[in-house]
DNA sequence: CTCTATGATTCCAA
DNA sequence: TTGGAATCATAGAG
């Protein structure tokens, strides 16, 4: 301020204050110089009237303020004070020109595209849920993504909401700056040299002052929408294993419709829920439908690739649902109805409980029921062998899994306990070990209806491993 | 660390 | 749209 202060003493030494003409140079001879001309007295007068000036601050109030009002009264005020005004408006014309250069700046274009992109910015809920949907779209089906896709959606809303917000605040509070800036310039205006021009720099000042304030919250928005982004592609590419429950429950399912694993909608919906159910006790993690579709599109090839790999484990669950089976062809006898046996996934439904058969004659009794008087599409290997392998889970006891199940996953778990129990190999011609039925030589599981070629327990078909990925 | 299991993603065909 | 196949990327065991 001094230096500006010395140049405007400087400047008006070379006043001509009769044209009101601004001579803008520097270097001018001080402003007590006598040059022996007429307008020596005048000059002295303005050094002094400008001493005045300068010294008024060093003064206390009241000698000040009775300076000041004889300098207001002076009668060379009005022509000094425009002459002020107009020096400054040079020099302010000067430094506005110095940075009025306003270049969209990079960055802000770069942070109001992103905002827009990702629907912060821009119109409401417009390419915001556009972005979001696009961003749900790139992975599986619709149905079950609403949910992450959701809480995505809810949190962009939530940062947008913020931004909003925050930048009506910030231009509130620019406006208010403003005419309140604006006002006291133009208050001021009357005792001190400001010109428009000056209050309009001035504005220009508060509002790239606030621009730059503004775009700090665009960065931070920005990042925030990035971390969020990050983080909902992150949930879905980490991978976390589902409970064991879940799985076995999955797996029983897999294995009590080996000749056909493809749930219905409704089928995966439940497996889904009964999924979540049981995982419940763990951090809040559900199964979802797309989840449950996942797992059975992965065991499925899988299981299919490798195949003696998944015995030991077909056994398990296949020995595990055996008596639930039976269990419902027990009850399927009981209130002798029989059920279609050739609608695969109908009626799927699940219960919790231990089921124990009393005695191997009333087992017995209740397959020769369930199969002699079924319309089966399999066609049962023997049921003799069956009898047999049925009485060698006499009296084991087995979590409960399906209760009214569908007679044709009953078929397929018997059938695997009939296949895996040792000691009838060559009854099931000489492959102790289950073979796939509804898995056709293609590879295909569509055809399930014919027992197919007896598949090596020990290796799958080629046993290709082509998932040893990495 | 390596290796395997496994959930998720991507690409393609039907 | 769905499922198969290949692949990715991580969890978890050793």
């Amino acid at each position: 301020m001094d230096a500006e202060q010395a140049r405007i003493m400087q400047t008006l030494g070379g006043v001509n204050l009769a044209a009101h003409s601004v001579q803008g140079g520097m270097a001018l001879p001080p402003p007590h110089g006598h040059d022996g001309t007429d307008g020596d007295g005048r000059k002295q007068d303005i050094g002094d009237i400008l001493h005045q000036i300068m010294t008024i601050t060093d003064q206390s109030l009241d000698e000040a303020q009775a300076k000041k009002h004889g300098l207001n009264c002076h009668r060379m005020k009005p022509a000094l004070f425009s002459v002020l005004c107009e020096i400054k408006e040079k020099t302010g014309l000067s430094i506005r020109g110095a940075q009025e250069e306003d270049p969209p700046d990079p960055q802000l274009m770069r942070l109001d595209n992103m905002l827009l992109a990702e629907g912060v910015a821009g119109p409401e809920k417009g390419g915001g849920s556009a972005a979001a949907a696009a961003a749900a779209a790139a992975s599986g089906s619709p149905t079950d993504n609403s949910i992450e896709h959701s809480d995505y959606r809810a949190k962009l809303s939530q940062i947008r909401q913020i931004y909003h917000t925050e930048l009506e605040k910030y231009e509130q509070a620019c406006n208010e700056f403003t005419t309140h800036v604006m006002n006291l310039l133009r208050e001021q205006s009357r005792t001190r040299p400001i010109s428009p021009k000056e209050i309009e720099r001035m504005v220009g000042i508060i509002h790239r002052k606030f621009s730059s304030i503004q775009m700090q919250l665009k960065q931070s928005t920005c990042e925030a929408v990035m971390i969020l982004r990050s983080r909902f592609l992150d949930a879905r590419r980490k991978r976390r294993n589902f409970s064991k429950q879940a799985t076995e429950i999955l797996n029983e399912y897999f294995y009590s419709h080996l000749s056909n694993p493809y749930p219905s909608e409704e089928a995966k919906e439940e497996l889904a829920k009964k999924c979540s159910i049981t995982v419940s006790q763990g951090v809040g993690s559900t199964i979802t439908v797309a989840q449950v579709s996942n797992w059975f599109g992965n065991k499925r090839i899988r299981y299919k690739k490798n195949i003696g790999k998944f015995q030991e484990e077909a056994n398990l669950y296949a020995a595990k649902t055996a008596v639930n089976a039976a269990h419902a062809a027990a009850a399927a006898v009981q209130n002798s109805q029989t059920n279609s046996p050739t609608t695969p996934n109908s009626g799927f439904q699940m219960k919790d409980e231990e089921f124990q058969l009393d005695s191997a004659e009333n087992k017995n009794s209740l397959l020769t029921n369930m199969f002699t008087g079924s319309s089966g599409s399999f066609n049962l290997p023997n049921s003799g062998d069956m009898f047999m392998s049925m009485q060698n889970l006499n009296g084991d006891s087995y979590q409960g899994a399906q209760v009214g199940a569908n007679v044709q996953s009953q078929v397929d778990t018997l059938r695997h306990v009939i296949s895996q129990t040792a000691g009838y190999n060559d009854a099931l011609g000489g492959n102790s070990m289950y073979s796939p039925h509804g898995l056709n030589a293609n590879g295909g599981w569509q055809d399930a209806t014919t027992p197919s070629s007896v598949i090596s327990p020990t290796e799958g078909p080629g046993s290709v491993h082509s998932d040893t990925s990495n």
